[in-house]
Parts: structure tokens; C-alpha cells; sequence
DNA sequence: GGCAGAAGTGTACGGCGTACACCTCTGCGC
DNA sequence: GCGCAGAGGTGTACGCCGTACACTTCTGCC
């Protein structure tokens, strides 16, 4: 497909092409469908040429991850850190959603880029600038965990939702008699939404409420000038 | 291995054993080593023998996270919800601590098994036991997030120590110039345990830090009668 | 025009999960 | 004791994967 027609040059692949390629490849067919094979034939190359850009998949991998970093919104200057750490972590968030595959990806990685550091470093310098401790700054990246990268596991990844609607109901049967607190909660959202089984949390909320619960609980921490050596 | 002795009946695999024996084999070599074939060879027969006792390797890898889940310490009776449920986290922690790879595996898993759900119902049920409300029981274990199981995925994966202690020192001073509040950081450690690249968190004090920091805001929500509808 | 190095190719290997056809062993009804 | 069904275990084979290694081809420079 990116071959040219017969005559024209064709353009030589870089680093840089085939990172984006296998990003927009990624979003396309999904990470599981993503391998040296396929994205060398999406580039209209045999799969070895790849490897004259990147040194094997795993670097491949990391290279994804920095391109997905780079589409973070750089630190608003002039806010309070709050604020400011809550809208880079929001835009964090967007990232993800525009690469579903990416949360899954950055939790694989057993090192982190330098593209990686870069952005922790960041995050932990707008705390710095917050007025917080070396110490508690420490902890509370920490306590963050991969939150600062906008996403969190889920921790209820839902059951395949039979398409059957009776069936539907047979399995919704089956989860309150066995699960009363899970159904308890998958109610409270079907009152509000009208489906049966809950399977529509609103992932943003979610995420928002946790990110302010800590940010609620970073600032106390702060404030009353916390230290590990007299913890609470 | 599992080969008794010329006359001796074998005693036949069940899902039980086959299970357990994927357990230890990730314990031993690592789950990235574990492979059909290799468990097969573990117990003394041929890979596809396997298939007669799990469906293939995702129900295998369910089954595996079955048994970690099984070594989770039931709930206390009688405690108060935020001791009761700390007690009860802290436990899943250290089934994760015994196996290192299970945090990996629960992240992958896409479905829930019941078993799964079971332990989820009764976590939900310890918040409702403490008078939550729904409402805030469905946030609050959305909050909670992986750290229900006892992990949190690391923020800092650490770069690869380098042997050499003199490289170690360029690796340090090339990290300070670059991150410097990454270094401050790592400095702050170093400081404690007098090795020069932090390396060492506590991670059991992480760990507990962030959890109580949410029990600690989860708290303090519920007292105040907290309701999606009137945020804060 | 010639040449070095970069970019791309082709072939091949060992590992993986697993489909499918087969054998063998065990317990049960007669 | 005999025969048979079905469970448990085997052997072979397929298509995928990442990638080593040796090669051709193309490009820009002297």
C-alpha cells in the first residue's frame, strides 16, 4: 500500500514511520493482531526491514508508548498544582481512550523510556512546585500509581453480555442469588440507565472520583505537613 | 518426574493437579517460561494430555489465578469494615508477594471467573456490613481498583542497575542532570539505605500508605453521608 | 565510474498453541 | 470371564510468531 507506482521512488521507511504506522495499526486491528508480520506488510515491506529501525519488538513496543506519551498535554504554567496535575492527568486519560491498547502496553513495559521519564519527572516536579516534600512527593507518585497515566485496571471487566435477551436475564438471575453485593451495585446502575445488567459504569466519573479522592487526600497531607517519620 | 516406577499404576492428571502444578512451575521458572509444553514435560506427559483436563491455555491461566485467589484469607467477623477489609487487602497482598507473576496474570485476564467474582462479592459486601451505601460501595471499589488485590502496578519500574559501580555512577549523574526531581527522589531514599541509585522503596510501606490513604478518604465520605447526586 | 554503507530481501529455525485422528487402559453390565 | 464404551494419553501436523544470517539493491559521494 505504500508502495509506489512503478517509476516513482518510493520513500524509505524511518524509526518514526513505523512507530506511527504500528500505533495507527494498533488502533485499527487491535495490539493482539499487531506483529513484526503484519505491520511489515501494512508498510508494504518484508518483515526483516524492520528491524533496520528497531532493534526487536519489545523496543518496537517502547517506541509506541513514547508516541502515545508525546500526545500528553505538556504542564500548564501559572495554575495551582492541583489543578494543574488533575487537567495533565485528564489529558492523559484522553490519550488512552484514543488507544485503547495503550494502558495494556505501558503495564507490560519492564523499563521505562526515557520519553517515560520524561513525563514522570514532570509530574513529580508539579508537586515540587506545590510546596510538597521530597518525602511526601515520594509517596503520593506512589500512592498515584498508574493513575498518572489516566487510565486504572478495572477491577470488574464484565462478563461477555449474552446478546440472547432471555438469556440475558437467566445470567442476571444467576449473579444475584450467587453475587448479591455485585448485583446490589449492577441494579443501582440499571435504575438509572434501563439495562438489565449494569455493564455501563461511567468511566469517567469513576476515574474522576478516585483521582480527587487522592488529590483530596494528598492536599490534606500536605497541609498538615505529613512526614513518614510521624506518619498520620 | 510424575513416571512411577515399571509396574506401578500412574496415578491419571485431573484439572486439580494440572493447575497446581502450573502454579508452582510459574513459581520456579517464571510465567513467561510457562508453556504448554513445558508444563507438560513438568508432569510427565505429552502437551496435548493437558487438553483433556483445561479447555486451552486462557482457562488455564483462569484456573491459575483461581488458586491464588483460594489463598486469600476469608473475611474477619466482628471487625470494623476499614480494619476488616485492610486485614483482608493486606492478605491478598501476600498471596501476590508469594507469587510474583499473579499480579501480571489478574491483569490479563479479560473475563472474571466465579471465583473471582466471589471474592469480589465479599469485599463489597465488607463495605455494605460497614454501612456504606451502594451508591458509594460502587465508587469506593472502583477507587480501590487492583489495589482489591493486593498490587499496585509500579510507576517507577526502575531502569537495569548496571553491575559495574563506576557505570553506575554515569548512570546516576546522567539520571540527575536529566530528572532532577526523579534524583531528588531517589536521593531522598539513598539518604536512608546509603546505596547510590534508590533501588529500594519500601514497597510494603507504599503499599499501605496509598491503601489508608483511601480507607482514610473513603472514610471520611461515608461519615459525611456521600451521594453521587451531590458530589462532594 | 566506482565504491561504501544504508535499506530492503529471502530463507530458515525453533518455539508456540492446538486441531485431529489414533491408541490404550479402566470399570461395568452381562 | 468377555466385550465394550468412554475417559485419558499419544503422535503428527499446521499455521502463527520473533528473528538470525547471508544476500542483493539502491543512494550519495569522491
Amino acid at each position: 500500500m505504500v508502495q509506489q507506482v512503478a517509476g516513482a521512488r518510493r520513500v524509505p521507511l524511518n524509526r518514526d514511520r513505523v512507530l506511527h504506522a504500528a500505533v495507527a495499526l494498533a488502533d485499527r486491528v487491535g495490539i493482539e493482531s499487531l506483529s513484526m508480520r503484519t505491520l511489515a506488510q501494512e508498510l508494504g515491506v518484508v518483515p526483516m526491514a524492520l528491524y533496520k529501525h528497531v532493534a526487536n519488538k519489545e523496543e518496537l513496543l517502547d517506541g509506541m508508548v513514547d508516541v502515545i506519551v508525546g500526545e500528553i498535554d505538556p504542564p500548564e504554567t501559572g495554575t495551582a498544582w492541583k489543578c494543574a496535575i488533575r487537567q495533565r492527568i485528564l489529558s492523559a486519560r484522553r490519550a488512552m481512550l484514543r488507544h485503547p491498547w495503550a494502558s495494556r502496553v505501558i503495564e507490560s513495559r519492564p523499563h521505562p523510556t526515557l520519553v517515560v521519564f520524561d513525563y514522570l519527572n514532570s509530574v513529580v516536579g508539579m508537586f515540587r512546585a506545590g510546596g510538597f516534600s521530597i518525602d511526601l512527593t515520594h509517596h503520593v507518585m506512589h500512592a498515584l500509581g498508574s493513575r498518572v497515566w489516566g487510565f486504572t485496571q478495572e477491577v470488574f471487566p464484565g462478563p461477555p453480555p449474552p446478546a440472547d435477551p432471555q438469556q440475558q436475564a437467566a445470567v442476571f438471575e444467576e449473579l444475584a442469588r450467587r453475587y448479591p453485593y455485585i448485583a446490589e451495585i449492577a441494579l443501582g446502575e440499571a435504575h438509572d440507565n434501563g439495562s438489565v445488567v449494569g455493564q455501563g459504569c461511567d468511566d469517567q466519573f469513576e476515574f474522576e472520583f478516585a483521582l480527587d479522592l487522592l488529590l483530596d487526600g494528598f492536599e490534606r497531607l500536605h497541609q498538615q505537613g505529613w512526614t513518614s517519620a510521624h506518619p498520620s
